[in-house]
DNA sequence: TTGAGTGCAAACTCTTTGCAGGCCC
DNA sequence: GGGCCTGCAAAGAGTTTGCACTCAA
């Protein structure tokens, strides 16, 4: 499952005639297999563990290069740094304001909700438009433990 | 109509005990009558000129707050810095990829839209939620030209 | 072979912080 | 009058860049 993907996001790139080096290889199936919104810096960390040794100018170099070709996407959590994510399944995501934490949603109703959002967008701004990308802002369930809300639930 | 706005605004703030000075005030008006999406420093040097002397320091701590407060919402176009808008009526935004201007769409179908879209995300991840961001991008007409795109309308 | 990619470290930009003095409530 | 806010400058964090070397095609 996770080699089909690589290979399917290999052809990509191949068909875009990008240099697939070894370090592009090895950060995209990082993204690949790592559903955990990493920052460019947990992606360097990680891969420095293993006998990977990667700059982390190429981790920066390689992410934007993959959010180029839309195989991944950026998020921002409020600590300041840019966050990563593969972008295989449309989904979107919800970002907790009090840990930061990332957690994805996949809704069936996306891809109709986006054409909604296209059709909206295109008459009333004119702009072409390319991508649609919805952050909800809320409170993991372990915050709302940690801050006394569940009764709020 | 901006007058309404801004009482409204400083209501909300005197509400939470927030102290208002005349930074403050001056920061939020500028807010309130500027749709332009300015980031923290396009506020500090836009204010300077007028005789409101005011410190960066003071511009980055005021927007914070006001973000609290949600009477402001925080964008990201891509130029490395932070741009704010006030949140007066409910809207989103669209990106030009190509040069960053940042246009708001207001839709009617916006607020039933969060609430499909806090309906799914509360279910699927027990995550409490507070706000929902979408983010558009795409090219805006000026880019479409330069590009020589027009044609794809 | 060859020019794009990599690694390293320094540089850069945006944002935050510490502290002394000021002023809103 | 008390304590939060402001202004200044310096520090900090994340990201980018310049350059020599390497290697995918």
């Amino acid at each position: 499952m996770a080699q089909n993907e690589l290979a399917h996001a290999l052809e990509i790139l191949k068909s875009h005639k990008v240099r697939l080096t070894p370090q592009r290889k090895t950060i995209l199936n990082y993204l690949i297999t790592h559903h955990t919104h990493p920052s460019a810096e947990m992606i360097y960390e990680d891969l420095k563990q293993h006998d990977d040794s990667i700059s982390i100018a190429t981790v920066y170099n390689t992410v934007r290069l993959l959010v180029d070709y839309h195989l991944v996407i950026e998020l921002k959590n409020g600590d300041g740094s840019t966050h990563f994510d593969y972008f295989g399944q449309p989904h979107y995501h919800i970002v907790c304001e009090n840990c930061g934490k990332i957690a994805d949603v996949f809704a069936p109703e996306f891809s109709r909700l986006n054409q909604q959002l296209d059709e909206i967008t295109r008459q009333q701004t004119h702009y072409l438009v390319n991508r649609t990308d919805i952050e909800v802002k809320g409170l993991c369930p372990e915050c709302q433990a940690k801050l006394g809300l569940l009764h709020n639930r």
